[in-house]
DNA sequence: TCCGTCAATTAAAGCGTTTTAATTTAAAAG
DNA sequence: CTTTTAAATTAAAACGCTTTAATTGACGGA
């Protein structure tokens, strides 16, 4: 049916030893050879079989990434960043989306590694049980937490700082000049949120300023919890100086009820958020926010997949990256004139 | 190494072909030994060897996705709703992403079917050549293409009719009573943008009004480009009295300058986007919008992909479906009070 | 009791590669 | 010109499963 190595050995005059050498090009092949193997393949149209490969090495040539159903720009970036570091390696992604905590430790990735389908897997969903963790660990499935914390399990994972942003979000609000500001988490069953919830805390304290509980709202990633929570100051009269949202969908919301109110920003409300989300840059104003390192996220993981795989990793060692502030428009600088009417809202 | 068929046969005091049997569910296999042979496997930890299984059977059960590497949601949910089906039918998805055309035609997916690393695969990207589907026909290798006319070559493919969603967005914000209607278009090169563009034009037609080609705006699918094209008309004095935005990020751009501009939508502007982006109905007003049938087309795609592997289909069939228009608080809904204050903005 | 039939099982070949070990060829050294 | 060494090639086994064809076994009818 298909054309196999054994038709292109013909072909070329040689053995298919020869012609499996060129195909993994190791350097003992004369190149006269060479040449006659790469023309007689080229003559036959001849596509290697990926399965008999895999069967005679041992591996499958494919990453399996299992991360949330969810349309979120930090998600779909290290997505790409994964994407392109497992190709850039020569091998291929499998992509293994869970919209449910359930469906994601028993579908999908259990048959990915039930079925050997992957060398070995990503884990980016912040969600993942415990018990499914514990599962691959048992079963000795090499994997790689991405940006999750788990300190129960002790696993190989690379991270972002999340203390450190919520610290250096809140410290960059400071440094405009603002005293009274408030919070709104993000979801807190994440470590992430409890993270940036903590760094800002902290940042309060070292700056001198008072943890008001009353200005750190519950919020859940979303732009109806950040536009809620900026209500719900709004109508108490309480409004706060500056706002750091959890992330820049909170923000977002918090920019819908400030306008609707006629709050300036950055004037009367300071606002940073977090994730660079590309609306952020095209709002007027541009929403001053909190960069993640997603493209070192998906490449270091991948790495450290690949330095799992080949046996390279010992201990179970953890990455931590830094996130990055990057200040726009809704944030008044140490150096810019907070009354610059470029900055002023409608 | 790793346990094998043989060491589960062994175990289970039967041959290996009736532990394929069980693997393959097949019913040929007494029940008692059906049991016999699970206990087996659950007792030694069997894993079956994917590679293996596809060298000996002849297909791989994986289907690639050819898509572009841009955080959309229509991009997003697609690729959910293609995982899921994929998933669903018992196999895997391998995602191929791509910056740009010229990647996308000659790095990953390329090796995805020169490697036989997929049974087929699935394109999204509305920028591939035609020359790769071209190559991809050429080498008989199963493919459907998903959201995209491609006129020039006779292709499998499942599409959504952007000349009724554009004409439907139009004819809704007529409905409201509004003449002045403007068009903000999305990149022409895509097929798509023109026939927005096409079936709003018709609509207008339709109506009776006049086709003023001073309010059809290029835009690109960007907040920014929204956002240019309606500070645009405010410059020129030339405001319209609705907006049909190609896309809802442009949309976002509009509401953004209307808001800096004190224009209240929808009393003076109404608006209307497309794609329904999850922050539409986050924003206040809600952006009204015409939802693609995102979850139909992947799972439709898929299934259209696998007639294609089983050999049903003779011609290249393509399957269209229907956008639907969804009214929120941006436009003017015949029965709705179009000074009603509970739509008015800030 | 024997034979035929059907169901269930087994033996063996094959899927398309890689890889180890053995062999041939070429080149260099004596 | 022979011998030694290295380089390149070849033969054959292995990877783990599926599948075709052959075999065994059980059962009922004559």
């Amino acid at each position: 049916m298909s054309v196999n190595i054994y038709d292109v050995a013909k072909r070329a005059g040689l053995s298919v030893v020869t012609v499996s050498r060129v195909l993994n090009n190791s350097p003992k092949v004369r190149d006269y050879n060479r040449q006659k193997v790469l023309k007689a393949m080229a003559e036959l149209d001849y596509k290697p079989n990926a399965a008999a490969r895999n069967l005679a090495k041992g591996d499958t040539g494919m990453i399996g990434l299992v991360l949330p159903a969810v349309d979120d720009p930090f998600i779909s970036q290290v997505l790409f960043a994964v994407e392109r570091a497992v190709r850039e390696r020569g091998m291929f992604l499998v992509t293994a989306f869970a919209a449910s905590d359930e469906e994601l430790s028993h579908a999908n990735p259990g048959r990915m590694f039930l079925e050997n389908r992957v060398d070995g897997i990503l884990i980016l969903s912040p969600i993942i049980s415990e018990e499914y963790i514990l599962e691959l660990k048992k079963n000795r499935f090499p994997f790689v937490l991405l940006d999750q914390h788990h300190s129960a399990v002790q696993a190989p994972s690379v991270t972002v700082d999340n203390f450190y942003g919520g610290y250096q979000a809140t410290a960059s609000l400071i440094a405009g000049g603002v005293k009274r500001i408030a919070h709104i988490s993000g979801s807190t069953i994440y470590e992430s949120s409890v993270q940036r919830l903590e760094g800002y805390k902290q940042a309060l304290r070292d700056y001198g300023l008072h943890i008001d509980e009353e200005l750190i709202a519950a919020g859940n990633f979303s732009v109806e919890s950040g536009y809620k929570a900026m209500m719900g100051w709004i109508e108490l009269g309480k409004i706060p100086e500056a706002v750091f949202a959890a992330d820049d969908n909170t923000a977002f919301g918090v920019m819908d009820a400030a306008s609707k109110h006629k709050i300036a920003i950055p004037t009367e409300l300071a606002l940073i958020g977090y994730d660079d989300h590309p609306f952020g840059s095209m709002l007027h104003p541009a929403l001053s926010t909190v960069r993640q390192p997603t493209a070192a996220l998906g490449k270091q993981g991948v790495d450290l997949l690949l330095n799992v795989l080949a046996g390279k990793i010992k201990r179970a060692v953890t990455i931590t990256l830094k996130p990055e502030v990057v200040l726009r428009e809704t944030t008044r600088a140490i150096n810019r004139p907070s009354c610059d009417p470029n900055y002023s809202v409608s």
